[in-house]
DNA sequence: AAGGCGTGGGA
DNA sequence: TTCCCAAGCCT
């Protein structure tokens, strides 16, 4: 059985043996060699994993599934009640894509089963096509996310920076997938990135992958990915308004596709004033303190402004049980702002 | 193709 | 505190 082989399957097969030991245990998942959880179970976890740690996800997984165990009851759902549910998790577009590719798939009459077929839902990219279609219908597919980077660039040192180097990472980790188990050894790279070759201090000493690791052979496996230096984040200032009567408060929702699109908020100015002190507020609004949020590509500083009793909101809206305030669904800067008037 | 798009945790 | 980062996608 250890006849001489090409040392791409040498890889593989050390890297199942360890997984088969060595999986980590997640509630979308099914042990390996055992039959895999349904592609919606699949897809649902991939959504949300996206830029998200598993510790983040686990706990909306179980909400979503308790409360739409199947594709076609999420599809029945109301987008709003999507949203809200998703409130906290970020990246709220995914849950406007969840909702439009859940419609598409329960009128489909199913989840496609090929990577081609699953890059046309709303939402799924190259990655999510690869990893449901080896995860869930056991295809040969070469998944690539932020862990199997890490891990091929140092397993071939590929010395290139990113993003640059992801066309010369997809063609060594094709070399190293195997035609069967794919889906487990696609997990098996990622559970390798995150619990053995971490982005710092990488535990090369428990590595199956050790013999074969280019980097380890050069003595500074952290050197790589090499990433392009990144710009700094500018600063915007902001204010929300809270506007608050008979034990409710004026909440609107935001459209658009852009930041934070499709969920509830407090009504503010736009953040885009590079200059706090324009449009002074009226006197008699009190200043209900500042707090700090940092999103992906700046970071903000809100000012909450408290409404006087008498004031009077403009515009769409609507009034929100103040003591209800946690199932609004408020993204987490309009929850620390309320969380701030509030004290 | 480079930038928009959230959040929380760890070092 | 600050920085980096986590199962990316879309335009």
């Amino acid at each position: 059985m250890d006849s001489p082989c090409h040392p791409e399957e040498r890889e593989a097969r050390r890297l199942l043996a360890w997984y088969d030991l060595n999986a980590r245990r997640l509630p979308w998942r099914s042990p390996p060699g055992t039959p895999p959880p349904e592609p919606y179970r699949v897809w649902l976890s991939e959504v949300m994993l996206q830029q998200t740690t598993t510790a983040a996800v686990a706990p909306y997984f179980a909400r979503f599934i308790d409360r739409w165990p199947t594709i076609g009851e999420l599809a029945a759902a109301d987008e709003a009640d999507v949203m809200a549910a998703w409130a906290g998790l970020g990246y709220y577009s995914r849950a406007r894509n969840l909702v439009a590719a859940a419609r598409f798939v329960a009128r489909r009459g199913g989840f496609p089963n090929s990577e081609a077929g699953l890059r046309e839902l709303p939402g799924v990219g190259a990655y999510i096509a690869a990893a449901v279609a080896a995860i869930a219908f056991g295809r040969r597919a070469v998944v690539v996310d932020a862990n199997v980077e890490r891990v091929v660039s140092r397993l071939f040192a590929i010395a290139e920076p990113l993003p640059a180097a992801r066309k010369a990472i997809r063609t060594a980790t094709d070399s190293i997938t195997p035609a069967e188990s794919s889906g487990d050894f696609a997990q098996a790279m990622m559970d390798l990135g995150a619990t053995i070759c971490t982005p710092r201090a990488p535990r090369c000493l428990l590595c199956p992958l050790a013999p074969d690791c280019a980097a380890r052979a050069e003595g500074d496996p952290a050197r790589y990915p090499v990433k392009a230096a990144k710009k700094t984040k500018p600063l915007r200032r902001g204010r929300a308004l809270w506007i608050a009567r008979n034990g409710a408060v004026w909440l609107v929702r935001r459209d658009g596709e852009t930041l934070l699109g499709g969920m509830r908020a407090l009504p503010g100015d736009g953040w885009s004033a590079q200059a706090d002190g324009e449009g002074t507020p009226p006197g008699d609004w009190r200043d209900g303190g500042t707090v700090r949020h940092g999103f992906t590509h700046f970071d903000l500083e809100l000012t909450v402004l408290v409404a006087p009793e008498d004031a009077t909101p403009e515009g769409a809206g609507e009034w929100w049980p103040i003591d209800r305030l946690g199932e609004a669904g408020l993204p987490t800067v309009f929850a620390k702002a309320a969380r701030r008037a509030l004290t």
